[in-house]
RNA sequence: GGAGAGAUGGCCGAGUAGGUCGAAGGCGCUCGCCUGCUAAGCGAGUAUACUGGGAAACCGGUAUCGAGGGUUCGAAUCCCUCUCUCUCCGCCA
């Protein structure tokens, strides 16, 4: 959520970085809003202050009949108020609703751009695989191995569900185990489990409601949804908090599976296991200090990144442009990594900086010394990775000319030693 | 699922015949005094949001005692609904 009163203050230079994400005005209607509410406010408050003092002298007076008069006066400021009040209420409702709307300021440094195309890369690591035969997909050498049955998760529940079996099971257990460790063990970050369903609120303070309901899984008897990645209930732990200036920044990392609905995605990455209504991610989460952010995103894309050096999985990491980056974020990087098949890099971890903005939607906040005002502290998130895509980079850039797999020699300790799939 | 208890400020904890309660007291914390050091002691201060004024320090208004609604001139205190927590019983991984 933006600042009111930054928009108050700065309406044209908020439109117009706005208008860099594409699309029409995002703040339309906001000054008729804003300045209605104000003056309602106003009127109500004086009232209130008024049937404060009143009734301050009512509870003076012993004769009650001599209060008679006040008190018949206060009773129609009190029906004012409440009319008033009425009033301010459903537009108090309506500029919530409008401000939960508006998607962050791309940050300055973000390139202007319409789509993926104006994208920028910024490095590249490690070489391709050279094969002496056609690279095959994951999905035929995950079927010919029988550790990836799509046919059976479509049975069991439908389109884009998959189920693992022996070798397939235990590399996407063992990725997510090695992922945990590296980022528990060297990047300091603090593990946890979360609940895979939030609330509302949760889901509000992050930004994924109330603009994109229709992306999520949701329960109706308790109003719950399953999350779509594990920023959900890493960011929320400190919803409504105040933390203290010295623990900042705060380190989460959490393995979670991911459910979402991929409405409007028909017909793409049908195949395989690119675009699944459920998959595992581990995912990252800082609170940092807002002088700290930028670096803290840097530190972060770089421990993401270390999951594929270390896999020895080729990758390069693109700048997304304003056109191209998501509702709450105001910079992002993506790391694509190579697929073979596929001659091209695919998403396999989105690293962003949220500003202030979830934390201002969420209420997070610490205080710069112990009697200054709170403040709000910056988010920052990214994948640790997406699982599913690590295990088809595996399969893909790993593949021999026989069907099998050769284990990147960092994850044979998690596989039991086992050096290949065959 | 059944029975009961509770939800107050950073924490603990008063406050129910409705008014002077943003809320006693304690702890913690901050500043000052005192003191070889530490501890103890003394004094002052110590919520948040919105809003008005001011360059600022700061000053004023309104709201907030789990959430929402009601009664009333006036509610932490009375009434209704909901949520959460705890205890006991049942069930269960």
């Amino acid at each position: 959520m933006l600042d009111t009163k930054y928009i108050r203050e700065n309406f044209e230079e908020a439109e117009r970085r706005l208008s860099t994400r594409g699309g029409s005005s995002f703040l339309e209607g906001f000054k008729a809003l804003d300045q209605k509410r104000l003056m309602l406010l106003k009127e109500s408050e004086s009232l209130k202050a008024l049937r404060n003092s009143v009734s301050e002298e009512i509870s003076r007076i012993r004769d009650k009949s001599e209060a008679q008069e006040k008190i018949l006066e206060m009773r129609s400021v009190s029906a004012k108020i409440k009319e008033l009040d009425e009033m301010l209420k459903k537009l108090d409702e309506e500029l919530g609703l409008f401000l939960l709307s508006v998607p962050n300021l791309p940050h300055p440094d973000t390139p202007i751009g319409a789509s993926e195309a104006d994208n920028v890369e910024i490095r590249r690591w490690g070489k391709f695989p050279e094969f002496s035969f056609a690279p095959k997909p994951h999905w035929e050498i995950g079927e010919n191995l029988r550790i990836l049955d799509f046919e059976c998760g479509a049975k069991l529940t439908g389109a884009r569900f998959t189920l693992y079996r022996g070798a397939g099971a235990r590399l996407e257990r063992a990725l997510i185990n090695f992922m945990l460790d590296l980022h528990t063990d060297e990047h300091g970050y603090t593990e946890v489990l979360p609940p895979f369903m939030v609330n509302r609120e949760s889901m509000t303070g992050t930004g994924q409601l109330p603009k994109f309901e229709e992306d999520l899984f949701k329960m109706t008897d308790p109003d719950y949804f399953l999350i779509p990645t594990a920023e959900v209930p890493l960011t929320n732990m400190h919803r409504n908090e105040i933390l203290k200036r010295s623990d900042l920044p705060l380190s989460y990392v959490a393995y979670t599976p991911c459910f979402r609905r991929e409405a409007g995605s028909y017909g793409k990455d049908t195949r395989g296991l690119i675009r699944q209504h459920q998959f595992n991610k581990v995912e990252l989460v800082k609170f940092t200090h807002p002088s700290d952010s930028e670096a803290e995103l840097e530190k972060l894309t770089l421990h993401a990144e270390k999951v594929l050096q270390l896999l020895e999985l080729p990758y390069r990491v693109v700048g997304l442009c304003s056109g191209d980056i998501g509702f709450s974020a105001s910079t992002t990087y993506d790391i694509e990594v190579w697929l073979p098949s596929q001659n091209c890099y695919r998403e396999i971890s989105s690293c962003s900086s949220f500003g202030d903005f979830q934390a201002r939607r969420a209420g997070i906040r610490f205080r710069e010394q112990e009697k200054s005002k709170p403040e709000f502290v910056h988010t920052i998130n990214g994948s640790g990775l997406a699982v599913g895509r690590t295990l088809v980079a595996i399969l893909e850039n790993c593949q021999q000319e026989d069907g099998t797999v050769i284990i990147p020699s960092q994850l044979r300790k998690y596989m039991g030693g086992t050096e290949k799939i065959c």
